[in-house]
RNA sequence: GGUCCCAUGGUCCAGUUGGUUAGGACGCCUGCCUGUCACGCAGGAGAUCACGAGUUCGAGUCUCGUUGGGACCGCCA
């Protein structure tokens, strides 16, 4: 017999009608000759009552049930009587009388309860993921993540997208992240590389005329893992041809819209706020603000300019600034333990120390105050601070600066409970550098990508002669919650000016043509204007979903050692696999 | 590559200054129970204290190392 409906569907308009379940038994309430039985599928749960007056045969059956027990039954659904209704159920004002029990498969006891906020360590619950994923809200974080990509599928296919897959299998290119490496066993050496982000590919579909693409396109990159990090990851993809920057933002301003629309039924306030890179780092610190809260950074560099505190007159003097945050009531809850715990921390981005003084009614207190009471008003007027207020200054390079303030900023709004959960706040950086500097490499890098268009105005930079890295670009990033949720740029579409680029981020013109000359020569054939984007889905799901880690919503993630504890990949292979492809492992030391 | 933290029945934890039989909750097993829904009651089983050395009369506890795991920095065009 067929199921007549989830079991966690049975509502009151079932009352009466004969209905088959399939499930699991969640949890067994023995009585002697009367038990109750949750079953639970994906939908959720219904409570079955198996007793003599509905079946002794059924009854017997349910004594030897046991959790995770895969069963069917059949019997009719009852109103429950008043006293008897569970309110916390979504099921609770029914249950069904069994009159036809069969178990399918029995489990032995599950590693750990398969139930919402169980407590088990993250291996255990990966090396059993699949117990894991019948949890509930494991469940919603797969469901609300295919909803997301129903929302994009309709939404690109309404808008005239089109969905193109690009290879798996292509070529390894040492700039950007630590390629996956795939040895080819027809030409010995050689490899292929597991793409990074479809860039050049999609760039090559606007070329060949296809104007609009979008793919939910799988990437790898080689790096060390984080909670928003894992080395194989799903990104939303678009490419257009003949659209500007604005335009591509508006297309996926609706995209995002659609995407809150059709999962948490929210109607988000379109257009999101657009702030240029420098703005972002002015008042936040950050490219990646979080707007969800104030306490902006606040530049006193010209009020201490001459202060006969060394720290920030000497500061100002060596070229750098004097930055703050007014905490607010920060007065009364840091003691000077937890500053001193600030200090330590932001020692890591070069910080030498934490300028802090609490805000009185007229005056400051605190280790700095003296030499800074003089300007009372001015500093209180310019870090819009008020009494009972911690104020914190670092005193550095810009960087320094900002890196020590930014990680302040987010880490206070997070133990003084600043950060409204509820909210979602989008927000678009644009006009961004079109280079930064690698201080580990001693070279400048792009700030997105190679093929990046500069700011109308701006590609004279690339000029020979002028400075390049004064130029801004026709790139843009999305923001969600502080949190990077995709990117894109306005692409460069003549051979022209992307040999300059490659030249100012020196390569030869033999390196050039030798990495890029398949684009370099499809430049040459009446390249459209074009640009795209490309949204992390799985941290967009994450955030969505209220989780912390993007594992919440893979099904199958690696752990943060980059290995899958249920299958144990990555594993040794045969000697003869290593033979067809003509590889030797050279051992670890260790080994 | 670096820093910090963790490892005790199936699970999550406690374990004092190093000292008798390693404790609790949940889970599991047996019995009783016809209105439970965190069912209840009675009883029971279940531990290589991650592994290896060391210190000590004596180590779950202290030291060193190893392994596994977690978080962060570097890294992630």
């Amino acid at each position: 017999m067929e199921r007549t409906q989830y079991a966690g569907l049975i509502d009151e308009s079932y009352e009466g009608q004969q209905v088959t379940l399939f499930g699991w038994v969640q949890k067994r309430r023995d009585l002697g000759k009367l038990i109750f039985i949750d079953l639970r599928d994906r939908e959720g749960l219904v409570q079955l009552v198996f007793s003599a007056a509905n079946s002794e045969s059924a009854l017997n059956l349910a004594e030897q049930m046991r959790s995770e027990y895969v069963i069917k039954v059949s019997g009719v659904v009852k109103a429950r009587s008043a006293k008897e209704v569970n309110p916390d159920m979504k099921t609770g004002k029914v249950e069904i009388e069994v009159s036809d029990a069969t178990i399918l498969n029995k489990s032995k006891v599950p590693p750990f309860d398969i139930a919402d906020g169980v407590e088990a360590s993250e291996d255990l619950k990966l090396k059993y993921r699949y117990l894991d994923l019948r949890r509930p809200e494991m469940q919603r974080g797969l469901i609300l993540r295919s909803k997301i990509t129903q929302a994009v599928h309709s939404y690109f296919d309404e808008n005239g997208f089109i969905d193109i897959e690009t290879p798996d299998l292509t070529k390894s290119t040492p700039e950007g992240a630590r390629d996956y490496l795939v040895p080819s066993r027809i030409y010995p050496g050689h490899f292929y590389a597991l793409p990074q982000s479809p860039q050049l590919f999609k760039q090559l579909l606007m070329g060949a005329g296809f104007d609009r693409y979008y793919q939910l396109a799988r990437c790898f990159r080689d790096e060390d893992l984080r909670g928003d990090r894992q080395p194989e990851f799903t990104q939303i993809d678009m490419e257009t041809s003949f659209m500007s920057q604005h335009d591509i933002m508006d297309m996926t301003e609706g995209l995002i819209a659609r995407v809150m629309k059709n999962t948490l039924n929210l109607d988000v306030k379109l257009p999101f706020d657009r702030i240029t890179w420098q703005e972002s780092m002015d008042r936040f610190g950050t490219d990646q603000p979080d707007l969800r809260f104030g306490m902006e950074l606040k530049d006193i560099s010209d009020i201490v300019k001459d202060s006969s505190f060394k720290v920030f007159s000497g500061a100002v003097e060596n070229g750098g600034q004097v930055k703050g945050i007014a905490v607010p009531g920060g007065a009364d809850h840091y003691s000077r333990k937890q500053i001193d715990a600030f200090t330590d921390y932001i020692k890591r981005f070069g910080a030498k120390g934490l300028a802090w003084a609490k805000v009185g009614a007229d005056e400051f207190s605190g280790p700095v105050a003296k030499f800074v009471n003089d300007q009372y008003s001015e500093i209180t007027t310019a870090m819009d601070a008020h009494e009972g207020d911690l104020l914190l200054f670092v005193a550095d390079r810009s960087k320094v600066v900002a890196d020590s303030l930014s990680y302040l900023r987010v880490t206070i709004a997070k133990e003084l409970d600043m950060i409204d959960p509820k909210k979602f706040a989008f927000l678009w950086i644009i006009d961004w550098p079109l280079f930064e500097y690698d201080e580990g490499d001693q070279r400048w890098v792009p700030a997105h990508h190679p093929f990046t268009m500069p700011n109308e105005g701006d590609e004279h930079f690339l000029n020979e002669g002028e400075n390049p890295y004064e130029a801004h670009a026709q790139s843009y990033d999305i923001i969600l919650n502080g949190l990077e949720l995709g990117g894109g740029s306005i692409r460069i579409h003549t051979r022209e000016l992307q040999e300059k680029m490659l030249k100012a981020l020196g390569f030869t013109p033999e390196r050039a043509n030798a990495q890029f000359g398949f684009l370099l020569t499809a430049l040459d054939y009446g390249f459209p204007p074009h640009g795209g984007l490309a949204i992390g889905l799985d941290r967009f799901a994450r955030l969505l979903a209220g989780s912390d880690n993007i594992r919440e919503v893979i099904a199958f993630p690696k752990n943060s050692k980059a290995t899958e504890p249920m299958t144990e990949a990555p594993s040794p292979v045969a000697d003869k696999q290593l033979e067809e492809l003509y590889l030797n492992v050279t051992k670890k030391d260790k080994e």
